[in-house]
DNA sequence: TTGCTTATTTATCAATTGAAAAATTAACCT
DNA sequence: AGGTTAATTTTTCAATTGATAAATAAGCAA
């Protein structure tokens, strides 16, 4: 019940926990409980419940955020942004390597960093209460990782690069969208295991790239 | 501000609206504006809410619901049940046709059915919500989906019939939940029209078909 | 019409919610 | 040590929640 106030100290522990946060700390301790709180049970959870699980009282939410929404906020942000690794693009684009191994590993390394609970509940959460944050992040996938992949897959074939379609955005979605919930399945429903990830990432990679071909024999 | 209670009357205005209703009549009322409600907002909804827009006063609902998640419960079975049609496992089966189109009628037809905003709000919340139901929804999905289509593949390529292995349910769940969260996306957070969701499926038939496929060729 | 059944409303509760204001106290500085 | 800053708690509110009990009235049967 009591003194689950902090996690790991110092590793000294004749001292007393420390009790009083830096303002920068405490912000972050409540932005990283309520992603824990938010991914359990929804962004309705209390603010109350919150303030037990750090230990501290609710009213002091309100030192840090003027609002429950404003911490809401606070958490897309962590969540959506924070994760997002820039190397990704680069990794999809270094032709020293062949692109089946690429896009492989992009998509091990993809789910590596969305395949948790807390990042795949919040997302499904806050696609739902309609924010607009998410349709943000859905428009990064298209532009720095749909659009790059389908420069590859056309370099791959020795053709012509081109923007993409309509109609290829929406076929990169069932595949990628189908990865994202296989995650969903694995990882919301039940357990997964390391070796389980890569083979269906090895047949999603391979449907993509098989389809996207498919799709361009038909050109001129 | 007042007179929602119902939909279309007898074409009379003079006599007031139909008040009372049968306690059948009613309930049903009940489980049809709470699948609206839920799906705007959540479970969380308030069931004053859901009175105001059914045009009653909030006490009535407990007149035909013990609680609010017996209510949420008969909105479960409404939405996952009612909308199942036996039918698509003959569709499936039906060997008189090419097996391209059967997976793709039987894709438009399951589409049809489930691209609602409310199904799909209402599926992804249970969801997250851990209700058990939504297991058994998938459970369902693996049997009466999975296994005949996976059957007809089988088939088609010549091969004797046999159990999906754990790997081949996976890889069903890539493309069926890409189909999936394909409508999701175009649900949820934008329009989609008829053609685009035709194309998709072609897509995602074919990547099916050849993926599997694909992993048979490594079979003795 | 009269009377009975039952669908519906009125009134009310206790618990929970987000939030504000004021009091307190831990920790740092000189 | 003493004094000051600011992190934290205490106290408190009004609004909203799910739910109960009793009063009312609509519609059917006689």
């Amino acid at each position: 019940m009591a003194g689950e106030i902090s996690d790991d100290v110092t590793g000294e522990d004749d001292r007393p926990v420390r009790k009083r946060l830096s303002s920068d700390e405490r912000r972050k301790e409540f932005i990283r409980k309520s992603i824990e709180l938010f991914a359990e049970d929804g962004f309705e959870s209390s603010t109350r419940e919150l303030a037990r699980r750090l230990g501290v009282t609710q009213p002091l939410l309100y030192r840090y955020f003027p609002s429950k929404q404003d911490l809401v906020s606070a958490v897309y942000e962590e969540v959506y942004l924070r994760r997002w690794r820039p190397e990704w693009e680069k990794l999809i684009a270094d032709r020293s390597r062949p692109l089946r191994d690429r896009l492989i590993e992009f998509y091990g390394l993809y789910t590596d960093a969305i395949f948790h609970p807390d990042w795949i509940r919040i997302y499904l959460y806050s696609g739902l209460k309609g924010v607009e944050i998410n349709a943000r992040y859905m428009k990064l996938i298209v532009e720095r990782i749909f659009t790059p992949i389908f420069n590859e897959i056309r370099a791959d074939a020795g053709l012509a690069p081109r923007a993409l379609t309509e109609r290829e955005i929406d076929e990169m979605w069932i595949i990628h969208g189908g990865i994202f919930y296989f995650g969903v399945i694995k990882l919301v429903y039940q357990k997964t295991t390391p070796d389980t990830k890569a083979v269906a990432i090895g047949f999603a990679v391979d449907a993509l790239t098989e389809g996207l071909k498919r799709g361009f024999r038909a050109e001129a």
